[in-house]
DNA sequence: CGGCGATATAGACAAATGTCAATATGTGGT
DNA sequence: ACCACATATTGACATTTGTCTATATCGCCG
């Protein structure tokens, strides 16, 4: 299973509370980590935020190594990881590779935890700059 | 500093854009990190829940071991880890240790993302439920 | 004050992770 | 068909991580 991504919370199977298990089942339990961990590593932060951020909203692979100051392969390797935790979505144009975020993942697992109100303060989000 | 935690999204420091550099500053990228990385293993994923959905809202530690089926020095290992991340407080009362969680660094950690605009598919502000 | 129960720390160890240099694969141009 | 360039994969390596057992520390209560 290299191309799993996706699915990162069940929305269902909230409360499997027993003896040996908990409040949530195994696999939601690592699926969310699974992508909370591919935000676990600055590099992959970084890259995040920088596509983000790009005017169009999708940069070339070409384009990343030199920000983040790593080398070629090991930001192919972060981008993997980012890829198939379904944070960002791989096209190849050409002999090129781009990379755009894709929203899904990152606000199914945020959602999953902020689901409990004990996780989400409730007013006007953190650091909503429309607050004002 | 082994007690750091807290001051997760440093708000400001937006757009350090530059030749070595990148969209964000390294230290934010660090501490965006910090927090995801402590929700990026499943043990403390359930962990996190667990005490979240508790009636009362906090866990004593001698609740967590069996849930999850480790060791006690391994949950407290992970308990220590979701602390020094921010996502829990811990309080000692009589010889128990309780856990209850905090929302500041989850919310400003996913806040610091999803104000990005393409990284929420929610138009105002990320996850925020007053929008209705 | 001595002991007991709860929790944390230390040490050990296997497994996973991040990184690079070297190489393979893939894609378009000549 | 070949070559040049862009990207991925492989193999190696040091570091980090998750887990345990054993031990230390903390906080009550007799």
């Amino acid at each position: 299973m290299t191309t799993a991504e996706a699915t990162p919370a069940p929305t269902a199977a909230c409360c499997t509370v027993g003896p040996g298990g908990g409040v949530v089942d195994d696999e939601a339990a690592h699926q969310l980590a699974k992508v909370f961990k591919a935000l676990g590593d600055p590099t992959r932060v970084k890259l995040l935020l920088l596509i983000a951020a790009s005017e169009s909203g999708e940069m070339c692979a070409c384009d990343l190594t030199e920000p983040v100051g790593l080398s070629q392969p090991t930001v192919s390797h972060h981008m993997k990881q980012l890829v198939e935790a379904g944070l960002v979505a791989r096209e190849q144009r050409g002999k090129w590779a781009y990379y755009r975020p894709t929203t899904a993942a990152l606000s199914a697992a945020t959602g999953f935890l902020t689901q409990d109100e004990r996780l989400s303060d409730s007013p006007a989000a953190t650091v909503n700059p429309h607050s004002i």
